[in-house]
DNA sequence: CCTTGGCACTCCGCTGCCGAGACTGCTAAG
DNA sequence: CTTAGCAGTCTCGGCAGCGGAGTGCCAAGG
């Protein structure tokens, strides 16, 4: 079923006035909020078509329509128009951030608090997987003959620490030795491609042992093989003013994904590279419990690689054009705030 | 009012019942389940006097009692039998603390989940201050003429780590000397007893400006300093089974609260030094929207000193005995563990 | 062939009412 | 002091009735 012209204005006014009122559009309401140019009636024959081509659907039988996951996909793809973001938004965001403090978590932290805020709905940004980021310097720290800390900072900031603990006696001196050695040998190249032989290399020729080597590689990519990629979130309590939730199991179901953090994280994993904001509705979404909700979700960038994603969630009666507006903007000044602080 | 041995069972009973059901409780119900060995008429009129003695309300004339603030107060100092952690509550926890990382925040996060999970409640624990920590390292990483990292090793982890930008020039050989120079200074003394004058000792002895002076300060006290001590929480979703909270409004302003963070700290903020759990209960939380609510709170050690807590939030009608073995046991658990983890 | 006014019909949600059930407080007797 | 009995109070679930909102359909008109 294509839609004519008529078709799609009224499926895109239905969508628009039930994110405004949450409550089933009734077809009187339609001809007397906006100026369509014909009655009620011909609306009403317009609506069953709308709702047999699968855009809408009636809670029950003298109720308004109300849009299907279709629907809402057409208006997301071709019905509404796309907005900006605020002046004054933007402007927040700018000042919010540039005030955080210069270290990736926090600024992470913050950005999803502000999100949060400023959306109303539930936000959630994955923390950037740091094998992404470029080696600047590595430090090996002796504490005593058996232990010691590894430090490694990269072009994203002090980005693993990991203590470690030796089967034979280390001295200070082999310590650093081995600093200077791996310092001179990795400098400035990506940590995804250090593989193991560049440490063997450089343990070998100083005389050090297996172990050594294992807490050097332990440091550099630990963190970033973590297989439970982690994120922050924040604003749970704004789904509740959503008069969707008055049903509490729901609520309950999204907040326990919302702790569990992986189910959310997969949901979004396939956007990382998407060019515009990403939109999941619905069912789109795969998961039984969340067939009311919708997600927004937007790569941020560190250089010229997104190395993360913020997102959105709330109800699929969400404003999507403000919300995609309000996440690329977001990610946008974030991806500028972290090539701020980039170690050169 | 002082209770006789009668009126204190029978208080006893009516608590531990409304705990278990979450119904008003009646005379008839109290001599059916229990064995009194007088008539309900009896328990009625003990009843009415407890109710004039304040320990008890009654939501309306032909309903059963609640027991009030004051009576719960009563159970929790007097009335109830202390309970022990169940023995395989007591290995869960020490399994799952053995398999987690050596790093502190984690061992925290991971602590909390583990709260939450087990006392089906929200739980939230404070990451310590770490100026009660002993100094054991100072590494300052030169990156540029202009730019550096320093890292700070305590007894208790990598517990800072600070970017820092100079004024003037400096070389890699000056941060070595300086961090040696701090080391041999600052030796196993206590981060807090550390001051201005112990560094800038330091740096005029080599030659160095006020700037580097100022960064290493920075480190050593940035996170300590912070006015804002940050908790980690779990299983909000927990609150949403308990029957009280199907006032949507409530759960709101509980769900902010926790978000916020900050009031939940200044709230248990005073149980720091406690020798046994702390319970507040309702009202003695001070804080309006939480009179439905109690918190458990017990402190965790580092060594000697108690550094940080552990809380359980949930409804008035908690089982405290349970709770309050749950929290001492996992508090017991988790300072052994972090005492492991110490750095000698 | 599309549009439109009119109308019958459906369904929801609110209100008021009733009766059953749950407890209490009181009284009078043991 | 305890207890049985009883009257009184309040809640809650179910049910009927009703108004309102909205639709679908029909027949007439452009």
């Amino acid at each position: 079923m294509t839609l004519d012209k008529r078709k799609a204005y009224i499926l895109a006014t239905v969508v628009y006035e039930y994110i405004a009122t949450a409550e089933p559009v009734a077809s009187q309401a339609l001809t007397q909020k906006y100026n369509l140019g014909v009655s009620s009636a011909t609306v009403r024959n317009e609506l069953a078509e709308l709702e047999a081509g699968g855009y809408l659907v009636q809670p029950h039988t003298s109720a308004g329509r109300v849009p299907s996951d279709a629907g809402y996909r057409m208006y997301v793809d071709q019905l509404m128009h796309p907005e900006q973001l605020a002046t004054d938004d933007r402007k927040r965001i700018r000042d919010e951030l540039r005030d955080a403090s210069r270290e990736l978590d926090e600024i992470i932290e913050g950005t999803t608090r502000l999100l949060g805020r400023l959306s109303k709905n539930l936000a959630f940004v994955t923390k950037p997987a740091n094998d992404s980021a470029t080696f600047r310097h590595i430090q090996l720290i002796w504490l005593s003959a058996r232990t010691g800390v590894a430090i490694v900072v990269t072009s994203i900031g002090v980005s693993a620490q990991s203590m470690f603990e030796l089967a034979n006696d280390a001295t200070p001196d082999d310590l650093t030795r081995l600093s200077n050695a791996l310092n001179a040998r990795l400098g400035n190249r990506s940590l995804r491609e250090i593989g193991e032989r560049d440490v063997a290399a450089a343990t070998q020729e100083l005389g050090l042992g297996e172990d050594v080597k294992k807490a050097v590689l332990a440091a550099l990519h630990g963190a970033s093989s973590a297989d439970a990629p982690t994120l922050s979130s924040s604003g749970a309590q704004n789904l509740l003013d959503q008069p969707e939730f008055h049903d509490l199991r729901k609520l309950r179901s999204i907040l326990r994904i919302v702790e569990e953090q992986k189910t959310l994280y997969d949901l979004v994993a396939d956007s990382m590279n998407a060019e515009a904001p990403a939109v999941k509705i619905g069912h789109e979404l795969g998961v039984e419990e969340m067939t009311d909700f919708s997600i927004v979700t937007v790569p941020y960038r560190f250089g010229a690689h997104a190395i993360g994603m913020l997102s959105i969630l709330g109800p699929r009666r969400m404003p999507y054009a403000r919300l995609m507006a309000l996440a690329s903007g977001t990610a946008e000044t974030l991806s500028e705030r972290l090539s701020d602080v980039e170690i050169k």
